[in-house]
DNA sequence: TATTGTTATACTCTATAACTATA
DNA sequence: TATAGTTATAGAGTATAACAATA
């Protein structure tokens, strides 16, 4: 076990945690409202979109996204019956899923991409010179790197439930 | 509308997501496993623990933790039910509502909170510098301080639904 | 045997609207 | 009239376990 986080490590920690969780509601909102998407789904249509052909599998696209494989194959149903996304078999692999963003889904990404943008910059760079966006860039990429790299550490005791469960 | 963000914006901004995504998701993870707690359940624990008489009324709690009221109420029956809070109504104001924590919600928090730290320690600031913390904090508090001033801004345009809903 | 993905199911969280009571 | 809080209800998200098919 280890030594109680200085006073200073605990204010950046619940002040990291605070404001990311009030972007994400604004974010969300914001979605909703001008494309009816959640964020989960914008960041689904986002990533196959930037990808090489416009298609990913399933593995490929839950990573980083979705902790649940069943929590991605729903979402990719939701998609696909707005017609956002279709879903094939792979050549590759036939156990693999291949999901590809249809026209639609990119002219929806686009669609929503400013108004996203504008209130990223509006809650987050607003108050940020540019030498703190360095800053923070360059740490936050530090971070999702050794957190993308951690072992999994599939909760060290049996679970419980919240109250109410 | 305004410009899109220069890459490096972009960047960050994703960094920044994905990163408070996967603590926010191993914090859960552990803080169900070792306490019954879901984030938000801790976050009105731990806010109570600091309060003045260790209570607040349900609108001071509400801030910044939950967007509803309703919300809200539920969750602070989940935890009165729990034990680990107690309800009453306000000497000062007789529509408000007292929460106070109970020793058992004390003792929670303390029981949690150790593993908690271990958790942000692990995946937050183990590859930051003492430099990288200073900068990291006094950057988030700022920005945090910009968000909770900014007006709701309740959804530019009509409410629409996701696919699926 | 391990991996990919789906299905069925259950539960948790959240939000809206209608309502009560007090300021 | 405005504010504090609750209730009822419905919807959206997520996770677990069991399953089918392929590597």
């Amino acid at each position: 076990m280890a030594d109680a986080l200085a006073p200073e490590e605990l204010n950046t920690y619940f002040a990291l945690m605070e404001s990311v969780s009030l972007l994400h509601h604004a974010v969300e909102q914001h979605l909703r409202a001008e494309g009816g998407l959640s964020y989960v789904q914008f960041q689904l249509l986002a990533r196959l979109a930037d990808a090489p052909e416009r298609r990913l599998t399933m593995t490929e696209l839950a990573d980083g996204v979705v902790y649940s494989r069943s929590g991605l194959t729903h979402q990719a149903g939701l998609l696909e019956q707005a017609g956002l996304v279709t879903r094939g078999p792979s050549p590759h692999d036939q156990r693999a899923t291949l999901v590809t963003i249809t026209e639609a889904g990119l002219a929806l990404v686009a669609k929503v991409l400013p108004g996203h943008i504008e209130v990223a910059r509006r809650l987050l760079f607003d108050p940020l010179s540019d030498a703190d966006l360095r800053s923070l860039g360059e740490i936050m990429t530090r971070v999702r790197d050794h957190m993308r790299a951690q072992p999994p550490r599939s909760a060290a005791t049996r679970k419980r439930r919240a109250p109410g469960a």
